[in-house]
DNA sequence: GAATTTGAACTGACTGGTCAGTGCAAAAAC
DNA sequence: GTTTTTGCACTGACCAGTCAGTTCAAATTC
């Protein structure tokens, strides 16, 4: 009979709940840091009681922890979908990068608290949920690595280039543009943004001639 | 006979303190964040009591100001030398581009920690130091818009580069690549990392086939 | 050149406040 | 009638910032 579960995960009631904290969670997070940004006022923004939040997290840094491990899941799978979006089109490695740059610009358009909260932490070492962290960020960079990979092996790109490192500048290369974007031109269209990184991606700034 | 102090700034013993106090502070803040590290926990690790640091800085925030400030100072100096070099020895923007990620790259690893922290804190909003870390941001961003602008203007780059957007694009690749590198590839040398980025630079991943 | 003074630099115990997490009885939702 | 949420008082640890007192090297005096 499965009591009164909605199809997959849990209770719908609480589940409305614990989005609700994660949606508090995030942007005081985002804004303040981890330390900084207290229970009360995680409840209070969620417009629930201090207790609800104990009742569905074991404590804050779990809350925390299975904020992130949730958001990077929509990130990567984000960027997969665009991966082979591009490859059922036939489009080249090229092209499917080239989504999945507009994948990342999309996902922080519509998440920017998340991103930014997520890049203070990355590098940060003796914290509770490095390890958590490290999982959840292989799994993005991976899907860049992958289609950098097959590109090499197909011949689309040199086979000098180095994939790790490659994939984190380009990952790189899209957060940062994009961070600044919403922090300081917020005003600009995702697809000005996009022109802009696929341009820098393609050579067309320096190399060419 | 201009009593006890050393000729330019003030006694040398309270900038040998400060210095430790940097040095301390920029550790401890890179691995835990500013709000979770102590003020009794910098004063022990730079071997000094907690009294010192008060006497030396007006606060706990004004210290890690300070050390923001000091710290780009040191960054945006580098990047505007590596430029003007490669002015000198008569390289076109795209050899000055080239210097200055690798200036980039000593930059980050000479102090890791130091670049850690900004990163985490550069696109917070609602902390004290906002407005010291825009300042501090725009002055080393500057360096490479300028370097982009005088290319567009003498040919060397497409018209249609965006500037602002390009420059913090590249600065992007490098910090990301750089952070990584430093955090889970430390054996790499700086030359194999460098030569990475180059070829990303000059669009020998995906253009110019 | 020994004795004394001066004051910048430093010390560390202490204070007042903050905050994560608890406990629980009653209410609401399902 | 079970699950979830509420409201709120409470605890104990922790921590930024203070301040009365100490140190010591250079300057001054004798």
């Amino acid at each position: 009979m499965e009591s009164s579960s909605a199809a997959s995960g849990g209770s719908t009631r609480r589940e409305a709940t614990r989005q609700k904290l994660y949606e508090a969670a995030v942007t005081l997070i985002a804004e303040q840091g981890f330390s900084a940004t207290t229970v009360d006022e995680i409840a209070e923004r969620a417009g629930v009681a201090k207790g609800t939040v104990y009742y569905n997290f074991a404590s804050k840094s779990v809350l925390f922890e299975e904020l992130l491990r949730h958001g990077v899941g929509l990130l990567t799978a984000s960027l997969r979908e665009a991966a082979e979006r591009t490859a059922r089109e036939g489009g080249g490695k090229v092209d499917a990068l080239d989504a999945m740059i507009r994948a990342g610009l999309v996902f922080i358009d519509r998440y920017p608290a998340f991103t930014q909260l997520y890049v203070a932490e990355l590098w940060r070492t003796n914290r509770a949920w490095q390890s958590t962290l490290m999982v959840v960020r292989q799994q993005a960079v991976a899907v860049v690595e992958g289609v950098l990979r097959d590109g090499v092996a197909g011949g689309e790109f040199s086979e000098e280039i180095d994939v790790s490192l490659t994939a984190s500048a380009l990952v790189g290369m899209v957060l940062v543009a994009a961070l600044d974007w919403k922090s300081f031109q917020p005003e600009r269209s995702l697809d000005d943004v996009h022109a802009a990184l696929s341009r820098l991606l393609q050579g067309r700034v320096s190399g060419c001639r």
